[in-house]
DNA sequence: GCGATTTATGAAACCGTTTACATCGGCAGC
DNA sequence: GCTGCCGATGTAAACGGTTTCATAAATCGC
């Protein structure tokens, strides 16, 4: 692979010179600059970036650290970081499926030194001295993260509203028994839309307690499972408020089969607004989570903080 | 940040000693191992990636090239290759969203130096320079590629048979008269899955030019608006493929809506297997597409001609 | 007890860039 | 015809590691 030098030696110049030419530094001549591509693309050299890093101590290299990838909803994260990413000349080192804070922490270590911030969203509450740690080095900016961070910026959707506005949507459709039907244990975004829930329920009056929770992972399949449980109860909920689409559709799909009518008989509410929500058959109400959105936004704190060098 | 010399220093060795004891090679004591590692600690040191990379040419990052991400489809292809990469200690650079030749070129340009191979869907026949170009420095994975490119391998779902064996489970059913809804123009896999419904048709003795394209882009709207088209047409297809399950889901949306029984009087097939296909109603028949899998094979491929050092 | 071998460590070259500083013509001002 | 300045280019020192080779100490065989 072709270097700096020979292309130095081969337009006649000196290493500085074709440096300077790739870098459009103005203090080049003309014919010069002329003699250095031709060199360049004769020899098919294209700068490395890793002696470029090295040198500059800049990478141009996001890192991004995401739990399991599962549905459209991380698909979308990753398309609004990188386009966000892409706008202004940078990469992204993706890593994901990350379960507990061991991994995060190497993960976060082999990413060190080629990557000029992070964007993470982290599992547990024992990430948190790895993020601090990171944190040391580089901006960090937190995907809807469970507690604060030291001078860590965070963007998250706003899970807790919009689960509130979805159950007064049915308290005042009249519901008063609605079924929950809840995401993986431990899962930030599952138990803030459960607290949202509740609140829509302590507003109103009534007893925050008094409504069944249905365990659930994210998966369709908890959702069918939840719906046959539902089925058998008596009285039986007038409202389920599912924690994401996923659990609405195999819910769904568990009542229609039962001969059970929707909305009619039982009113189903997900959350996440997959793009498929509309076409259903009942069509699904769903809270709207712009998770494009939610990527392009930490992209863009981060070209901020990164921009303003503001490192501790 | 700290340096290798500062932990050098601090623990009373010299610099290569200490990148021994980080590459767990034999030729050091072990007190002096631990000393280093004190210091290490102590400096909350951690070797810089970059460097390594200057001094071994060696990464241990892969280059992954995608088009847009629309869907839970590359979702599944990038957590396949993710999971893969992580298990043999690699990372994934990602860049996506590749609309034409020269936006391949420059992502794969950005990643020359940063990476020990690459994984890419070629969005068009223009970028095959470009492939052939990186050919020649790293091992590339070409995925679902439309044309053979020399030297390079390849892995890709194979749209033409699942599709065929869809239509020839329409035409056993006694379907004659099928639609079959198009992907965005240019697109390999809806051209392959098209390719596969003709063949079926002349191997079933029929005409392949008679049944209806419907053009499509893959969008849950565009299969909606399709079957409003369907729904005016005289005599009306009795059976549908559409290219992939989002336009099926859309399609089956508009039918049901207009009191269209399916599949009593418009069957309808779809292809890629998202998850929700078995919770819809009615369910959704489709062809199973392994994103995850293909994304792992094509990163095995890569790791085996990576250790192989399989270069030209 | 001495040469040969092994083991632990250090010195220094190297990876491919960027960049501060030095150099060297050429040209304007007087 | 100097002096001073400026624009174009070269030289060499970083950047932070790895690795080859040399060396000193320890171990071994006999």
């Amino acid at each position: 692979m072709a270097t700096i030098r020979e292309v130095a030696l081969a337009a006649g110049v000196s290493i500085a010179t074709v440096s300077r030419v790739f870098n459009n530094n103005a203090l080049v001549s003309g014919d010069t600059a002329q003699r250095v591509m031709d060199a360049a693309a004769r020899l098919d050299y294209w700068p490395n970036s890793a002696a470029q890093s090295l040198a500059t101590s800049c990478t141009r290299t996001f890192g991004v650290l995401l739990p399991d990838l599962f549905g459209e909803f991380y698909s979308d994260v990753i398309r609004g970081i990188d386009h966000q990413a892409r706008l202004n000349n940078y990469q992204i080192l993706l890593s994901s499926s990350h379960s507990n804070s061991e991994d995060v922490l190497a993960a976060s270590r082999a990413m060190l030194g080629r990557i000029d911030g992070l964007i993470m969203m982290a599992p547990d509450e024992a990430s948190i001295e790895t993020v601090e740690r990171v944190r040391r080095r580089i901006p960090v900016v937190l995907l809807n993260p469970r507690v604060e961070v030291d001078r860590c910026h965070s963007v998250g959707i706003d899970n807790s509203h919009g689960a509130q506005r979805a159950v007064e949507h049915l308290l005042e459709m009249g519901h008063r028994d609605i079924a929950f039907i809840s995401g993986p244990e431990g899962n930030v975004d599952a138990e803030e839309r459960l607290r949202g829930f509740r609140r829509a329920f302590v507003e109103a009056g009534l007893d925050p307690d008094v409504p069944h929770v249905i365990p659930g992972d994210f998966r369709e399949i908890t959702g069918f499972e939840a719906g046959t449980g539902l089925l058998a109860m008596n009285p039986r909920p007038t409202a389920v408020f599912a924690a994401n689409d996923s659990m609405a559709i195999g819910l769904m799909s568990a009542l229609v089969r039962a001969g059970c009518r929707v909305p009619e008989d039982v009113a189903v509410v997900g959350f996440d607004n997959v793009s498929i929500a509309g076409y259903l058959n009942p069509a699904l109400t769903t809270v709207h989570a712009d998770a494009c959105g939610l990527g392009a936004q930490a992209m863009k704190i981060l070209l901020t903080s990164q921009q303003s060098g503001s490192r501790v």
